[in-house]
DNA sequence: ATGAAAGCGCTAACAA
DNA sequence: TTGTTAGCGCTTTCAT
């Protein structure tokens, strides 16, 4: 047995089947009676029109896309990609749109024309690019093919295409300004070193810049954003000189790292040494002692995208809005 | 400036747009001379074939939907969805697929009914249900729509569909028989508990069988998954008579929040007490001290699942098969 | 080896 | 208020 199409409900209800597609997009001027006839019909024959060709007719699809930029597909475990994923999700489902995934990587410009043809083929109709580090030869990219794109965690200022990040710099500060005010004099942080424009590097910057203004000693070491590397990194700063007694990780699970190889050293926290993260992901509440952490309210950020991105791809679409949230300092017990 | 069609291809390369559809599905006998032509124009012209009316004329559509029974939308951080849904991401993009995602919930059947209609709009060609306590009312309904599914975590023996799951009673007796071994001999177990073919249900009965096997005390106490449910769980244990001296918990999340509550309460792991998960997320490494768990293999399952689900949407469409993948207890430091 | 014709299921003019 | 006509961009016979 096959599907129903507006041919047989119009056949089985005894009208043109124009009228039914007129009662279904709820077209003026359809007497009631017959509008009845072609209600009951529809259900009768359970019928449900066919997506593709309304698609094609209509050439717009309710589709969007996130592309993570720099995250591994393999990775099925990290938060961040996780949770921003689930919050895009929850939001465009909200207003009625699917949601698929891509993944972008710098090494391989493949992933970059696999984009843009599932663009091009109407697969979708805008992309929320999720990504740091992007060069600017690579934003310009999508400028290039007119996509739709909102940028989710990478501000382009030079370049104005909208974006939605989070005020990285006041989180630091207040974080630095609570260590300070604790007495502590000597502060590093690990984070991911070669990107320019990334939220790395305003996290690094305005560290630099708050450790600077409050006369503090720093240091900046490098990770990765993994567990792995925040352990690693710590290990580092336990065996040489610097001998901070605060460290500030540049991501919750970089400072889940730092906590675990603490533990290993027999290193108080926060008594010999402080450490601290940055999102504010729900482990930070499971970690001994609980992580002090700026919140990042992502959620809120996804919201924001995919409204940005909506708009984008509504006809009369303005012009690139940038958003920035405020960060908030949570003080748990690890700093 | 509008988008290239076959027919601007086809004028362009001084063919019949026939044959670009021809090229364009390597189909045999094209002389390489026009093939080539063919390939120079599409590439000028920046062509790419519109999906939707590809998908139109061929009836198929290369989207699949993984679908949340009982997993809130605006829960963005549940550990649980996430990683699942990352999995099934990755999976599916490299068979070719797209994934979108849905939430049903069982006080909602309308949620049932925006699945159906989605899938009978041709929106996607076969659904991934995950969720552990769907009435067989609500499986049948899968099964009446002819809509392929394979469900995870979710066993159905008695209407054989396609599924997936892990053999959770083997990690509850790996676990026991650990626990055993290191001289334990009251057990509680913290578990949703109304809820019946799920894997709740699963890791309850085999928890209590085992138990009595090795001859020890045992009690169910109720959690619903979550931290804060964990963490109430092991306040109300410490408080009560039975006095365990192993606290297991169903899931790693409930277990974070069990420790943090021994934390609270002065109560020394393992040495007072142990404290188990089970799923063995990444942060069964944040806590302090580490969580053993019962390592659940996640991606392979959904590595499967998606398999399963593309075997069932192919047309010689085989018989259901359900599986069961093993899971392994890892001992870490909290028991 | 290539071109002509038909039609997937729908919407949007227009005509009746 | 309803029916007629056309066509979205593509694949698939069937002729040539």
């Amino acid at each position: 047995m096959t599907r129903a199409t507006l041919r047989d409900v119009a056949a089985h209800a005894g009208v043109s089947y124009q009228t039914v597609s007129n009662v279904l997009n709820d077209h003026p001027s359809i007497r009631p009676t017959t509008r009845q006839r072609v209600l009951d019909a529809i259900r009768t024959l359970d019928y449900y029109p066919n997506q593709a060709a309304k698609a094609l007719r209509e050439s717009r699809v309710t589709t969007l896309c996130c592309a993570f930029y720099g995250h591994s597909a393999s990775d099925i475990s990290d938060p961040y990609r996780n949770l921003i994923q689930s919050a895009f999700v929850a939001q465009s489902n909200q207003s009625g749109y699917d949601m698929t995934t891509a993944f972008l990587s710098h090494g391989q410009p493949q992933s970059f024309q696999t984009l843009k043809s599932n663009f091009l083929q109407q697969r979708f109709a805008g992309a929320l690019v999720v990504g740091s580090n992007l060069t600017s030869q690579e934003v310009q990219m999508f400028r290039d093919w007119k996509m739709p794109t909102v940028f989710f965690d990478h501000t382009v200022p030079a370049l104005d295409m909208p974006s939605v990040t989070a005020d990285y710099a006041q989180g630091m500060v207040q974080l630095v300004t609570h260590l300070a005010q604790q007495g502590r004099r000597r502060l590093a942080l690990i984070i991911p070193k070669d990107d320019q424009g990334s939220t790395a590097a305003a996290r690094r910057e305005s560290f630099t810049q708050a450790a600077e203004q409050h006369g503090l000693a720093h240091q900046v070491v490098q990770g990765d954003w993994s567990y792995d590397s925040g352990k690693a990194a710590f290990e580092a700063l336990h065996a040489g000189s610097f001998a901070p007694d605060a460290v500030l990780a540049g991501n919750d699970r970089m400072a889940a790292g730092a906590l675990r190889a603490a533990h290993r050293l027999n290193v108080d926290v926060p008594g010999d040494v402080t450490i601290s993260g940055f999102d504010d992901f729900e482990f930070a509440l499971f970690t001994a002692p609980t992580l002090t952490t700026v919140h990042v309210p992502y959620g809120e950020m996804a919201r924001k995208a995919v409204e940005l991105l909506l708009t984008e791809i509504s006809p009369g679409s303005s012009q690139a809005v940038q958003l920035s949230l405020p960060t908030q300092l949570i003080i748990r017990e690890s700093a």
